[in-house]
DNA sequence: GAGATAGTGCCACTGAGTGGCGTAAGCCTA
DNA sequence: TAGGCTTACGCCACTCAGTGGCACTATCTC
């Protein structure tokens, strides 16, 4: 059971507040110019707060600008972790992603497109990003291996499902920040997703043949 | 046609040499110790050269301790770009692959096995060698929807088709380096390829069943 | 051998990230 | 609501990766 925000104690709640305007303006700052040429002492500046402080809420420069899609496989990786898993696995894999992003706050996806339009054009954002979502893909795959106890796919099955969806997940990801910025909101996001994943069976029957 | 390196202008063997002394020592100290605890300045005391000229050699400090795998991908596109494609394409794809890595040179299967241990254990290597692998995954898809020119599996397919072959790929390398020290020759780093490839199919009919 | 054309070394600089310590703000008990 | 207690913050100095500029030296070409 959470406590609401405003039940926090204070100390929490300023923490939180501090987190929540770095990754605004970090990303302000970073897509009105670029990500490379924003300095960390500007950041830190504009929020007013030590750069001793901004080490102690984010990793590093990378960090904050991807804080959105860390907050998404944060949730997935609760969902996952408690969702029945009967049936189609991959159907599951997927329905979390869907659950994860519904769970996201109001105004994440606007953060959220900001942050991968950053990480598209931005080599060491890449770079972060994927590393942090074979972490996650590493992590799932334990906890799924551990709740499936042997029965079904063994360590590298499970594996390459999850690759395969996530592959599917950039394509979509690919598309809807290329779109126009009409469609750019978590509907068309959905829509993208439902396209790739649906590509996903045609590769499984196009591998399947010839052999 | 390619020139024997000892019919290359002296500047460029020289060039080629202090390359390769760079990734040699590099590989070494990083081994001994770690990573991030081995300064720059050290490997380039080390093998005598200035900082500036480092720089003008590899555009990082990751990417001198990934060398042996770029060398790899490099040599994956060019045979990529050559092989007929006639019929199965995740077989092409694969093949690919093996015939990449017998094309490297003696002594490549020690400092590649050098270069993946610290990779396995140094984020910030992960990272660039995630991306350094979807920038090759990106080259590829690219060449072969140009090469098979419409009348095959759409963009999306063929990405998932070449992440699919990737998540194998990695899947063989950790089997490959966490083995131990007597397997890990270059014909057991073939065998773990195609265990894990051999996954591909499994996984394949897994995502088709329940459809 | 002389001039053109590299590649190299050196130096100063920026900017990310860290350790340490004093201080201030939030917390808890009486 | 005053006291100590804990936790976070600011500040300072430092390391180290990476870059720009310029003088210098080695290689190539004729």
């Amino acid at each position: 059971m959470q406590k609401n925000p405003e039940e926090l104690p204070l100390r929490e709640r300023k923490k939180l507040r501090t987190r929540q305007a770095l990754v605004d303006t970090a990303l302000e700052l970073f897509t009105a110019r670029d990500f490379t040429s924003v300095t960390l002492d500007e950041i830190v500046d504009a929020v007013e707060i030590s750069k001793r402080t901004f080490f102690r809420t984010f990793t590093s420069k990378e960090d904050v600008a991807l804080a959105p899609e860390k907050e998404l496989w944060a949730a997935y990786l609760t969902d996952i972790g408690t969702r029945p898993l009967t049936g189609h696995l991959l159907g599951a894999c997927e329905d979390a992603l869907f659950t994860a992003l519904e769970q996201m706050t109001d105004g994440w996806e606007r953060r959220f497109l900001a942050s991968r339009s950053l990480a598209d054009r931005t080599p060491a954002l890449t770079a972060h990003s994927l590393r942090h979502c074979s972490e996650v893909s590493a992590n799932v795959v334990r906890i799924l291996a551990d709740r499936l106890a042997g029965q079904s796919p063994g360590h590298t099955e499970l594996r390459l499902l999850l690759d395969l969806m996530l592959a599917a997940w950039h394509c979509a990801l690919e598309a809807w920040t290329s779109s126009d910025a009409a469609q750019q909101d978590r509907a068309a996001l959905v829509r993208h997703m439902h396209e790739a994943f649906a590509a996903i069976p045609t590769v499984a029957a196009l591998v399947a043949q010839d052999r």
